[in-house]
Formats: structure tokens, C-alpha cells, sequence
DNA sequence: ACCCAGGTGCTGC
DNA sequence: GCAGCACATGGG
């Protein structure tokens, strides 16, 4: 078991964060929480200020630590944030113990094709019916009378997480269902884009990882942007949830609506008698893309970082509405 | 009935 | 390069 601080990785954040589609808080447990990635499973769980990685020490270093990206120094990187932004400092501030996780390369592209148009909880149901259709079941081998408990304190922890679950899919097991093997997941018109990526997936992997490996983001951009159903944003996202590339910046509706209000130019409203209120002007998303280059572009190194944090703010503040 | 959702592909200019 | 449209499906 590993043990950490909440304001260096905070479960709660991260899980409504949109940048992962299978964290959950278990059986309804306020303080528990489930990461899976592609067949494996993490425990994670928080009391108080204390949150708990529920691995082994080899586990841990085998995987987790580098998926949970343990090693960055985030607290640097706020620091560098421009204290005359008042939105980012907000959304800086809302966003501590967010983390932007490296998760699994197959698994990131699958889900942020099925992402387009849709509303994240609809991402996670069909995600989560792609895993029970494809992936590889786990039967939970965890004894129901706690094991390693023979002292009789601390009790095991369990609750609702002891049931079977699915992997996530790997492209061959998706390849080998055909182009109608999609049916029925509420893909729409999606289905065609997994399949036809799924097949180049195998294709191309190998040099894909070389250049994920080498960092070179120019080829891996150029590889993912030639997969059915992934343009510009699913890219990014892509990149920077999966490759490492914690310069990527994916430009969204959120993003847009975000460079509009905050950082767009304003007119005069000439509906307000006293000229008071001033309304933003429309944007087009190439525009919000030249924002975002002016505006954050000075932070060299870990823009999508602070796209993170723009993002997950705006999203948690329009729920309480 | 209408509109929007972590967009992309395709066409036509 | 950029605007305009079709593309499934679910939720307000």
C-alpha cells in the first residue's frame, strides 16, 4: 500500500476531471474510488488529507507510479502561472492534486473517438459496454474473510469492490468482431471509426510507440490524424493523456465557450442603456486556437496541463446550474 | 419539437 | 486555408 497527500494527487478531482472514462467511486462509497486501465485495477481510497494506492510496492513501481505520474513536480508548475490571470488562478487553484495520468495508448484512442458529440457519462457507457462486449473478464480472487488480518485491526478493504470486471478491449479482439460487431453499443455512427482504427492500429502500432518513445509528436500527430474518426482534437487529447505530451492543447466546445468569455474581445451591448454590459464576441474554433496560442502559449512545457485546469473548472462550475 | 454534446469527414469555393 | 452540411444517439 502506498500512501500520498490529497494535494498532490486528489481522487475526487481526477475522476471528474474528463480526462479518464473508467475511475469510479465504488458502490457508491464517497471516498473510494476505481481506476482501471486496460487489464488492471487500482484501488484508491482517501481519509482526510490521506489517500492510499492499494498495490503492492512492485505493482506500484511496475505501473501505477508512472500512470499516476508521480514523478512531476506540479506544484512548480503553478507556481509559474501568471498571478494577473484571474480565471486561471482560479481554475489553478480548483485544480490542485490534479494529475494528468499516462494512460493506455489503444485505450485513449478508442474512447476519445466515441467521445465526439457526446456527453462524458454517455462516454462512459459506451466505453464501459465496449469493455463487456471485447475485454477480458477478471474474476475478483480476493477472500470475502479478510485476509492478512489475522490481528483482527484494520479491516480489509472491500466494499463494492470485490465484483468481476472486464479489461479494456485490445484492437484485436474489436478487428475480429468485424465491421458489425459494433451493433448495439450506441456507437452511431462512430462504429465505423472504431473498427477502421482498431484494424490500422495493428498496422501501425509498432512505429507508433517508436515515436511516442522518442517523443517525437510531429509523427505521432501525423500517425493518429491518418486513423478514421480522429481530427485535430481527439489528437491532442491523445497526446496528452496517452504519449506524454504535456504540451498538447485539445481545443473543444468547453474551450472555445472559455477563450469567448474570458479571454475573447468584447462589444459594446447595444441592447444596455448605460453601456455597461459588454457581450463577448462570437468565436470560431480557429480563432479560439489563436487565442490559446497567445494567451498560454508562454507556458512552455505544460500548456495541457493548464488546459486541464481550464477544463475541469469550467465543467465543475457548470453543475451548479 | 428543438438543441446540444470533450468532432470528423467530405464537398465546394 | 475556411464555411456548410451529414453523421447516430441520448439528454435537457
Amino acid at each position: 500500500m502506498i500512501k500520498t497527500d490529497v494535494d498532490l494527487f486528489n481522487p475526487d478531482r481526477i475522476c471528474d476531471s474528463g480526462q479518464i472514462f473508467r475511475m469510479y467511486r465504488a458502490g457508491g462509497e464517497a471516498s473510494v474510488f476505481l481506476i482501471y486501465s486496460g487489464d488492471k485495477r487500482l484501488v484508491v481510497s482517501r481519509e482526510g488529507r490521506e489517500v492510499f494506492f492499494h498495490c503492492g510496492d512492485d505493482e506500484y513501481e511496475a505501473y501505477w507510479r508512472h500512470y499516476l505520474d508521480m514523478d512531476r513536480d506540479y506544484g512548480y508548475f503553478a507556481s509559474q502561472i501568471d498571478p494577473k490571470d484571474d480565471f486561471l488562478v482560479r481554475a489553478c487553484a480548483a485544480g490542485k492534486g490534479l494529475r494528468i495520468l499516462n494512460q493506455d495508448l489503444f485505450e485513449m484512442i478508442v474512447s476519445f473517438i466515441v467521445s465526439q458529440q457526446k456527453q462524458i457519462p454517455s462516454i462512459r457507457k459506451c466505453v464501459e459496454a465496449l469493455c463487456e462486449r471485447f475485454g477480458t473478464l477478471h474474476e475478483d480472487k480476493s477472500e470475502p474473510d479478510g485476509q492478512g488480518t489475522s490481528d483482527g485491526r484494520q479491516a480489509p478493504l472491500r466494499m463494492g469492490t470485490d465484483k468481476s470486471w472486464y479489461g479494456f478491449p485490445t484492437p484485436q479482439s474489436i478487428a475480429a468482431g468485424g465491421p458489425e460487431g459494433l451493433k448495439g453499443l450506441s456507437l452511431g455512427y462512430r462504429e465505423r471509426y472504431i473498427y477502421e482504427t482498431s484494424c490500422r492500429f495493428i498496422e501501425v502500432e509498432k512505429d507508433l510507440r517508436d515515436a511516442v518513445a522518442e517523443k517525437d509528436f510531429e509523427t505521432v500527430g501525423k500517425i493518429l490524424l491518418s486513423m478514421t474518426g480522429i481530427g485535430e482534437k481527439v489528437a491532442e487529447c491523445i497526446k496528452l493523456f496517452a504519449c506524454g505530451d504535456l504540451d498538447s492543447f485539445p481545443v473543444d466546445t468547453h474551450i472555445i465557450s472559455i477563450m469567448e468569455r474570458e479571454y475573447g474581445e468584447k462589444e459594446a451591448n447595444v441592447h444596455s442603456k448605460q453601456m455597461q454590459g459588454s457581450l463577448p464576441k462570437k468565436m470560431t474554433p480557429s480563432r479560439a486556437r489563436e487565442r490559446v496560442r497567445e494567451v498560454f502559449g508562454k507556458y512552455k512545457g505544460f500548456s495541457g496541463l493548464v488546459q486541464q485546469w481550464i477544463f475541469a473548472y469550467e465543467i465543475s462550475t457548470q453543475k451548479r446550474r
